[in-house]
RNA sequence: GUGGGUGUAGCUCAGUUGGUUAGAGCGCCAGUUUGUGGCACUGGAGGCCGCGGGUUCAAAUCCCGUCACUCACCCCA
């Protein structure tokens, strides 16, 4: 084949499902206004400075799924594969108004990994990052706003999982625990998970192999090696949560990839999805951005995801058109070229306007208005201009009456 | 990065052990209706059988490579 085709896991977004998108991403903007969150839009290039320390540079993401290459300057650059470290970025150069921003952004993220079900390489995700030092009433809020996200999305049951990390201060004694624990069942591991003992002991924790979930299942808690203040801090979350009445479940074998996360972590799956079954995933953090630490808690939604997970009913009501499309056809050129005129003032009038501009028969006229779903046709021949009316047919019913010109927008209402 | 499945008309797919001009349904165009969609009937257009090599008298069919799609692992939203 030598028509271009779109590079592998990045696809075309559009009609019908690109109105899906719109009419997510109005109903977030709605829901995160009454939180008071406004939008940042920050480059998709970045330094890859910015990512390297933030996301640990022991990440996958970092070490393999970058799309980096050097500009002509001499820079390390990449295409942004989350969204949180650009945003700190932009915060971290602001002093006291980082302390308690409140932002979200929405757009497309790049990961160099095998596309598969709820998998692309240019995916999009809604973020929100909400900054100030730990608080887990805050935790909490950010995860009812997420909650009233979904409902506004008409989003089918989802689960929101939640667990803790823990306090930086207790990293080493948990991951020291873990691997104890872990080593006396060395061999019974699988090999992902012999090799995660030396690099990514968390990991094992939500292993899929049979034989290591059940070796998971006998370890002491994860909050075994936490200092009571973490433990603490945890239940104050969940009595937040309680008190907002929002539905979660504790999974203390939650485990979430970016380094950046303390204390609170949290996904959302849904059974909806293939494998890949989160829709998004959240955590408190403290990020360091050159000299800056930043403290704050967020979100990331897989946007794809989100549109997997909806009912066909709720797809269906969200590609809706918000206004009937009006057809204009015409008998010949005269009638045509004042449709032309026509079709500007019903534009003007606020009308969601388009007519035949090739010449085709009245009957292909016709044809094309059925097959665009349009709900009017507004039709002009010669008795239509002889007379100054036009006629105008309701296609959903099959009626149809000519009217004065004068009169064709009140027809139509 | 690893493994499985799949690439034939705009779409969904047939295509027998390699064998003449590669088929169907839907869609598209036109006519039946010289001013009118949906239904019906009739006719028509449209394929380098993903791409590149190889085997063969002969390849959509067999072999190799490659690109893409897809599912899973890894990783993650």
């Amino acid at each position: 084949m030598t028509t271009p085709q779109a590079l592998q896991g990045m696809s075309d977004i559009f009609s019908p499902e690109v109105e899906i998108w719109q009419t997510l991403e109005s109903r977030a903007r709605e829901v995160l206004a009454r939180y008071d969150f406004r939008e940042v839009r920050t480059p998709i290039l970045e330094e890859v400075g910015v990512y390297l320390h933030s996301l640990g540079d022991t990440s996958e993401i970092v070490t393999k799924q970058m799309y980096a290459f050097e500009t002509r300057g001499g820079k390390q650059v990449c295409m942004r594969p989350e969204g949180t470290a650009g945003v700190m970025r932009h915060l971290a150069g602001r002093g006291q108004e980082a302390q308690d921003a409140r932002l979200y952004y929405l757009g497309p993220m790049f990961r160099a990994e095998r596309p598969q079900a709820g998998r692309r390489r240019q995916f999009h995700q809604l973020g929100v990052e909400g900054m100030g030092p730990a608080s887990p009433e805050q935790d909490a809020e950010i995860i009812a706003m997420q909650a009233a996200l979904f409902e506004a999305w008409e989003l089918g049951p989802v689960s929101f999982q939640l667990n803790t990390r823990g306090a930086p201060e207790d990293f080493p004694r948990i991951l020291d625990g873990l691997r104890n624990e872990l080593l006396p069942h060395q061999d019974s591991l699988c090999g992902d998970c012999q090799r995660r003992l030396d690099n990514n002991v968390l990991r094992v924790l939500d292993c899929k192999v049979p034989g290591c979930k059940e070796i998971v299942q006998s370890l002491p808690p994860i909050t075994t090696w936490m200092a009571p203040e973490s433990i603490a801090y945890f239940d104050r979350v969940r009595a937040a949560l309680d008190a907002l009445k929002v539905p979660y479940e504790v999974n203390p074998l939650l485990v979430r990839g970016l380094d950046y996360y303390q204390h609170t972590i949290w996904e959302v799956t849904s059974t909806a999805l293939g494998a890949q079954d989160a829709l998004s995933g959240g955590g408190r953090y403290r990020m360091a951005m050159g000299k800056t630490e930043l403290d704050g808690v967020g979100f990331g939604i897989g946007m794809e995801r989100v549109l997997l997970a909806l009912s066909e009913d709720t797809k269906t009501a969200f590609a809706k058109d918000a206004k009937d499309l009006v057809m204009l056809v015409a008998q010949n050129d005269e009638a045509r070229g004042a449709n032309f005129v026509l079709a500007a003032d019903l534009r003007a009038a606020g009308f969601r306007v388009r007519m035949d501009l090739t010449g085709k028969s009245m009957k292909a006229q016709m044809k094309a208005a059925g097959r665009q779903n349009a709900r009017w046709v507004i039709l002009r021949g010669e008795n239509e201009l002889a007379q100054n009316t036009a006629t105008v047919r309701d296609m959903s019913v099959g009626e149809q009456s000519e009217v004065p010109l004068g009169q064709v927008k009140d027809v139509l209402k």
